[in-house]
DNA sequence: GGATCTTGCTTACGACGTAAGCAAAGCATG
DNA sequence: CATGCTTTGCTTACGTCGTAAGCAAGATCC
């Protein structure tokens, strides 16, 4: 995992972050709390435990975050922020506005699955603005986003109602499907790795005929489906 | 507010419960916590300040909860039950499906606006089944659910889907609408009531042009106008 | 009179987040 | 070289948290 000391070097310019520690960066802290809560859930992550995963005292953390919350709020940042790191996401619309959507859209169901733990985070914490939703959190995305559409033919309210539509279209689907994967923004669930957690159906024997539909997993093509449904209402937005 | 739980004896009505304490009952406890997290926020609860709340130690508690997270899964659920107090929701359709699931997505929505801080857990917290989804968190709502449309014409797949679509669409608007209201799953906030918090938008021009329009609050029309297209939808699902 | 329950209090333990200060190492200057 | 400043990480310490364990006072029933 680490262990091997080549310290020194202090080139910012991190060419292969992968081989050994650099001395302990913000950004270094960032990721290892991101992978950290994939791993073991948010309410395991402690300063003190993240600190020794780094090889360190937890106060040492409080030289690069400011507080646990604010470290919180850095882990959001830097996985939305691979959204631009995704070669398949364009930041300016390249091939009309469906294009640009689809492949936002796409783009941050990736994201949302790579990480089913630290999603939810990215749902419900307060942004930047309150006019900025999740899961495009940052001001740098809706201005892409705004003039995604506005360049392609949308009048600004609309491209504005548009906005609106999108991220409550996709912050519903993804939040349901990493919470169907087993996030856990909330119990702890210590070391049992997943009790069935079999539920008493009797009484709901609609429920019971139906269970294996329930849980048939169609999240792909239902995110498919209603997401191209969701294109066509825009279309008539477009004008 | 509620009584007509014959709990075990000892006269549980009672006659003015503003007055003095009725001996700390279970529904008590919830019904506090959950006020609680209305007035302060999940973060500001602990069992120490509940305790107080209601006159009592911190220990005393756990005689009726087992635990500070089964308190918050309790606060949740009383929550989501007064959905059965809501005299315009329906739990069986008396006018068909649509007018079942208009009632009902208003009687959420009503809930998630009259508790814009505990919505969020509503949200994210893990369900009784894995295919149970917020909002509907209950198996009896559920099964309402499948029953009233099964029952009005739609196939077993069709309610299922039906079932998913409604689903992810109120999680994604009433979770975004109760966020801008400012619920708070995450930092603290302390005595601060509200700081503007205004973000710089330089370098962003379309956001600083569009910035009133973003502001604008249309959500119950928004609302109003994505769960008609929904029904729409579903319309074709039918049959 | 016991017994046995029920209820709430008390004490105590091991986390936790983090304030405050300290030590060592890197650096620039004389 | 010594000097001092800055950066880094460690140490210690405080108050708060969730909660295990045991206790005391009443209620209930024999």
């Amino acid at each position: 995992m680490f262990e091997s000391e080549p310290e020194s070097a202090a080139d910012p310019e991190d060419a292969d972050p992968t081989t050994a520690k650099p001395r302990l960066e913000r950004q270094r802290i960032l990721k290892a709390g991101a992978d950290f809560i994939e791993q073991f859930g948010v309410r395991q992550l402690t300063m003190r435990r993240l600190g020794t995963e780094l090889g360190v005292e937890a106060m040492s953390l409080y030289r690069y975050v400011p507080s646990r919350e604010s470290l919180l709020d850095g882990i959001v940042e830097t996985v939305i922020d691979q959204l631009y790191e995704d070669p398949e996401v364009y930041v300016e619309p390249r091939h009309g506005w469906q294009d640009y959507l689809l492949r936002l859209a796409h783009g941050l169901r990736r994201l949302a699955l790579a990480h089913p733990q630290v999603f939810p985070l990215i749902a419900t914490r307060p942004a930047e603005a309150p006019w900025v939703r999740p899961p495009l959190r940052s001001l740098r995305w809706v201005e892409s986003f705004l003039k995604a559409l506005t360049s392609t033919g949308f009048s600004e309210k609309a491209a504005v109602d548009a906005y609106r539509a999108f991220s409550s279209f996709l912050i519903g689907h993804l939040l349901l499907e990493v919470a169907a994967m087993g996030a856990d923004v909330g119990p702890v669930e210590e070391a049992e790795p997943h009790p069935p957690k079999e539920a008493d159906l009797g009484g709901y024997p609609l429920l019971q005929r139906l269970q294996k539909l329930l849980s048939e997993d169609h999240s792909a093509q239902e995110f498919e489906e209603s997401l191209e449904n969701l294109l066509d209402r825009l279309e008539n937005l477009a004008g």
